[in-house]
DNA sequence: GCCGTTTTCGGCCCGACTGTTTTCAGTCG
């Protein structure tokens, strides 16, 4: 039983509480809501911190949850949860995955359809639709019929609740649609905000503030978006949209003089939401997009700017990448929040596959390292490191390997000699072999300046056996950074299973750096584990990865993984100068 | 059922929008 099932079961009781008596169970029903939020957020497999006896570090997991987990683990069912769970048909649950569907709705229609089968009934409920069966129903109607038809079939093509996309494509769609509302004349401002404001590494759907005198102009014209599929919903102040893709976007507006609380109040988190108006009920004020309103004398106050929303409650401006409710709020109050990484800090890169015909057994890049070497100088970057995949191992012999890397380091030679204004590395991305092996022998390594080692091949290995492997690879000398640490792709496969502390304490006590890879599908190290990494004191390098020049660019992508990791500056080494990262790998210059 | 820099008991964010109603329930963020 993983993460996700057993957030899912949590959220099915919380679903049975609320079918049964919502108003009975109120409380319970958010408790059971949260801990599901937490078990899936958590990068831990519950399950492992059973075994470890850690259950309760989660947020929102107390002694009656965690008895039930317990019990999940040691018999493979909860039986309080299957007494919750009594009386409600087991094809209510399939439809809480379609927007729109909650456990009221589901509940009526299954009790009244009399529907049994969990895996027929999206398809038994579309053919009753279908039928027009449920617009007599008390409580619908013709529209909600009508709705109902549209979202099964939308659920069908692929849209479901909880299918996110990896940040830039976000991005993209954001930047095209505020394109399209700069051009209305009554958009004042308009930002991105919600997850994409926060930089999560996956976003559901894309959040846009806008500023206007004349809301009604403005939503009119949003909904007029030449790439809508179609309304979800229009009002005075917000509207949704469904487009093309299958994503939906969100628009929320307020006059300028509101415009701080709207940003505030929409950028989230939910999380970060919750704990801040508790936090601030308990100063006598109520937060909302409007303002703070003074419970008192019912004053609502209105705020321009985030910066002063924040202030007026005593706190600190809290960057947005910051707000998920892990100790932001209490900092902020006693000013002490870190001060974390800018992107303009970064002063290199080390992960770079350059067109140089090294006969790797993985890809090679698309430009050559002048072409590289160039786009790093318009960064402004003071070094850059060549890190192209090992030369095949099963095609070369090892003397061959060698002769490709001494003539890959001519080439480097005579490039700094062409390049003043800009230093360079003679890395190399190195496969850690399934026996833990690196694929390069020394004397081919001693040619190089460092090493990144990474696992590409062997990914089902269990806990144990893989922490064995990793630390095997990255003890030997030359090797200095962990690449990609997880492995994970987004979307396409979980990173294999580490035991992250014995990485973390490896990599303080024998000074190796742990990568933040910016791949968009990558970004790995995953933020949640960057900043447990950091409080055990480990050092990291933010890279690109790049295989062609414009992928440079993903820079900012990396720095808010670090940024949602809560690093500073110091925590980065490509954020130092050229003399001090020799240092670091070991170098005379 | 969870949680604590006023609390180990007594609280628990705040609002938008839709559809079916004639004041509200359900869903969403």
């Amino acid at each position: 039983m993983n993460n996700k099932d057993i957030a899912r079961l949590l959220r099915n009781a919380a679903a049975s509480y609320a079918i049964k008596d919502e108003k009975k169970h109120y409380f319970q029903i958010i408790a059971y809501q949260k801990a599901a939020d937490a078990i899936e957020d958590s990068t831990a497999e519950a399950k492992d911190l059973y075994k470890e006896g850690k259950l309760d570090q989660l947020s929102g997991v107390g002694p009656s949850i965690k008895q039930h987990l317990t019990e999940l683990f040691k018999t493979g069912k909860i039986t309080h949860f299957e007494t919750v769970m009594g009386g409600v048909p087991p094809a209510v649950f399939p439809l809480l995955d379609i927007p729109s569907f909650g456990p009221k709705k589901a509940f009526k229609l299954v009790e009244h359809f009399k529907f049994k089968n969990p895996d027929t009934v999206i398809d038994d409920l579309k053919k009753v639709a279908g039928s027009g069966k449920i617009a007599t129903l008390e409580g619908f109607g013709k529209k909600s019929e009508e709705l109902i038809l549209h979202v099964i079939t939308e659920y069908e093509d692929g849209i479901k609740k909880n299918v996110r996309m990896v940040l830039p494509f976000a991005n993209e769609i954001a930047e095209k649609l505020l394109a399209y509302l700069k051009k209305s004349p009554d958009v004042m401002e308009a930002f991105p905000l919600g997850s994409l404001r926060r930089m999560l590494s996956t976003i559901g759907d894309v959040d846009i503030a806008v500023a206007t005198k004349n809301p009604e102009a403005v939503l009119e014209y949003f909904v007029n978006y030449p790439y809508k599929e179609r309304v979800i919903e229009k009002g005075p102040a917000s509207s949704s949209l469904l487009i093309s893709g299958g994503q939906h976007i969100d628009l929320m507006v307020q006059p300028p003089d509101r415009f701080g609380s709207l940003l505030q109040h929409f950028t989230g988190s939910k999380a970060h939401n919750i704990a801040l108006r508790e936090y601030a009920l308990k100063k006598g004020f109520s937060l909302s997009e409007y303002g703070i309103k003074n419970m008192k004398d019912g004053t609502v106050k209105k705020y321009n700017s985030e910066e002063k929303f924040y202030n007026s409650l005593g706190l600190s401006w809290i960057p947005p990448e910051m707000r998920e409710n892990t100790g932001e709020i209490v900092l902020a109050a006693k000013n002490e929040l870190p001060k974390i990484v800018d992107v303009k800090d970064m002063k290199g890169d080390f992960h770079i596959h350059s067109n140089f015909p090294i006969e790797p057994s993985h890809d090679l890049g698309r430009n050559s390292m002048q072409d590289m070497l160039n786009k790093a100088k318009s960064l402004h970057y003071e070094y850059l490191g060549f890190s192209e995949h090992n030369p095949s191992v099963s095609k070369h012999t090892s003397q061959q390997v060698k002769a490709i890397l001494e003539k890959r380091n001519i080439k480097i030679e005579q490039l700094k000699k062409d390049n003043k204004s800009i230093r360079i590395f003679s890395l190399l991305e190195v496969d850690i072999l399934a026996n833990g092996k690196v694929a390069l022998d020394d004397e081919s390594a001693n040619v190089l300046d460092g090493m990144l080692v990474s696992i590409h091949s062997a990914f089902s290995m269990d806990k144990k056996d893989m922490t064995k492997r990793v630390l095997a690879g990255l003890s030997h000398p030359k090797a200095k950074i962990l690449s990609h640490p997880t492995g994970r792709l987004l979307n396409q496969r979980p990173g294999y299973d580490l035991n992250w502390e014995e990485i973390f304490d490896f990599a303080i006590k024998n000074n190796k750096a742990l990568e933040i890879n910016s791949w968009p599908q990558r970004l790995d190290l995953p933020d949640s584990l960057v900043r447990e990494a950091v409080k055990y004191g480990v050092k990291f390098v933010i890279d690109t990865d790049s295989h062609a020049t414009e992928h440079m660019n993903l820079m900012k992508y990396g720095v808010a993984v670090a940024r949602r990791g809560w690093l500073t500056k110091g925590d980065i080494l490509n954020t130092n100068r050229y003399n001090k990262v020799t240092e670091w790998f070991n170098l005379k210059s």
